[in-house]
DNA sequence: GCCTTTCATGTAACCGCTTGTGTTCCTCGG
DNA sequence: CCGAGGAACACAAGCGGTTACATGAAAGGC
């Protein structure tokens, strides 16, 4: 068997309760004692046993990461800000990937979170989804990433700004036929989608410019769904000069399908997106950068701090990180 | 307090360990009895402890995921399939990633892997990694992705192969200068790296070609770093005809620097890469395409195996997935 | 009809740590 | 010189399950 907390408390002569907070650094221990029983642990080659210590703590020290994608750049790169995080406050790290309406059959996450994680961090789930608020109900600590849902704390992007950044952009190049690729129809208000569809119309309204509903094309958040979308533009009768795609990778599908029409990028139609995909400046394409790895670390930050303090409740702030629109080739002035 | 075992086996009118018996579907419980204790476990909204079911068992339910990198399109793809199988099996994923040669400081995974979870899954790091074999001397069931080692359950591609396939594509159309952007330097031994690079030279050899020295550039895995590959290779004296990146990633920067010295992929140069990247199609890459996500999910399954039936020692068999060549608009015969 | 199995369940000893409640021994002010 | 206060530890009762072993009843064999 292992070594335990009594064969190191044996070894140092004193009780085990002593070890257990010499070793957590509790106060009340004399320096002394504290050195010998650490050197001790460490000849020995002890380690704590986390179910013993979480049964009777009753903390878990972990907290569930729960996401729809894993594999996606948004959320995997929220994912390594988050994990980031949590290793250099020597919390586990359980990810778990929850049913999507395209995806498999996967098990509720709610059910498996009780007793096994102090915290949970969520990111992107529509702020109606079942799944989300089976979770909320469990009343944990929790946190949001990319939503945001009265009374929870959150960290997102102002979307509507970014938005009309996007958008103004193209308006102030000119442009007064702008189309845009949003993510999916209006029945499922994914809230950065919607957000940034507002702002979209904000900036097209203070410009004094119509929004046709023909100009307006769903992509999923997918480059498959962008090319889709762009085919869709672009076969109108009366096509966009410039679009504003609601996410980069919307925007890569949305170049292909500007491709399969002999149109190129930025000299043909603009085109600007949204996200600052590590892919978006190798294809030189106008976006609004959002610093995504932020929006995880920024999120675990609080949520550990919040466990940690754990006294009050923590007020349920929401912090909104800034956008900034990076100019490159996809985009340029109206021609004649 | 939450209701515990005792609590079921209180209102069932049993004691805790046929409730215990029961709820886990262990043998030698009555039918009815058990179904009554379902029953009333479910109304009391019982849900088990997962530290005391821990600390009673020694089981922790849960296996950890070691990775350099959770962003890459690779690694979070690998860690997608890991993920279903393990949500699936019904156990705890924990994410920990490590220090990389670039990367920042980060605190090492044995330590934390000590009595924390029953296997170990590492993505990737390569063979002689320190890291890696201090995870190995825990001596826990473990099962490698993308890297062999001997005696170690390992899923990867025959890279040795893959190099070769996408080196005899382009020989096959004729190219005999031939660059090869690998990934780091000798040094690194990277097995995929390496692997890879020996396929080339056996194709070349085969082919009775020359393997110049000068057409060999290091791309980092990185799309810049590939970048800086192919830039190198095209300032040389006598450039290729054809490049062989040892993945897509690093194949994309190719194709920008190509683009930027007013080549086009394909047409003036042909380029081949390894993985079958989301963006690969988009950008009419043609790539020896892996199974990423399978690698992650067969590895899982593995090891899944091997936990349940964790009677004898688990044959140390490595499993081989299959390539294939997916031949778009990046290569083209030479022309005359 | 008696003895051996087999099945269903109970009993209770852990699993390894945390923490509230003592107990001792100093230190210090008056 | 005495009592109060506090620092440094020890004691021991949990935390909530699991599981080896014991028990009793029903079933089956001869």
């Amino acid at each position: 068997m292992a070594i335990t907390i009594k064969d190191v408390a044996d070894a140092a002569g004193v009780s085990t309760a002593t070890v257990s907070r010499a070793l957590r650094g509790l106060p009340n221990v004399d320096a002394g004692t504290r050195e010998r029983i650490q050197r001790i642990a460490t000849d020995l080659d002890y380690v704590i046993s986390p179910s013993a210590s979480r049964l009777a703590s009753g903390r878990t020290g972990s907290i569930a990461v729960i996401t729809p994608y894993i594999a996606r750049w948004f959320f995997s790169t929220v994912l390594s800000g988050v994990e980031s995080v949590l290793q250099n406050a020597g919390m586990d790290l359980l990810l778990m990937s929850v049913s999507t309406p395209d995806g498999q059959h996967r098990l509720p996450p709610a059910p498996r979170l009780r007793r096994r994680v102090d915290g949970v961090l969520i990111i992107a789930l529509p702020p109606h989804d079942q799944q989300l608020h089976e979770v909320l109900a469990l009343n944990m600590p929790t946190s949001l990433i990319g939503v945001t849902l009265e009374g929870i704390p959150s960290v997102t992007i102002d979307d509507v700004l970014a938005g009309q950044i996007a958008t103004q952009h193209l308006i102030n190049l000119g442009h007064t036929r702008i189309g845009v690729i949003t993510g999916a129809p209006v029945e499922e208000p994914f809230t950065a989608d919607h957000d940034r569809h507002r702002g979209f119309q904000q900036a097209m309204n203070a410009a004094g410019l119509q929004v046709d509903p023909a100009l307006e094309a769903y992509g999923y958040f997918t480059i498959a769904g962008g090319e889709q979308a762009m085919t869709a533009l672009l076969t109108q009768r009366n096509p966009p000069t410039a679009v504003f795609a609601m996410s980069d990778e919307m925007a890569f599908g949305a170049m292909k399908a500007m491709r399969s029409h002999g149109l190129q990028p930025g000299r043909d139609i603009s085109l600007v997106g949204v996200d600052g995909h590590d892919m978006s400046e190798f294809l030189d394409l106008t976006t609004v950068v959002q610093p995504v790895q932020d929006l995880g670390r920024i999120a675990a930050e609080a949520l550990v701090g919040q466990l940690q303090s754990s006294g009050g409740e923590a007020e349920a702030d929401s912090v909104i990180l800034p956008t900034q629109l990076l100019v490159r080739g996809s985009t340029s002035p109206l021609k004649g």
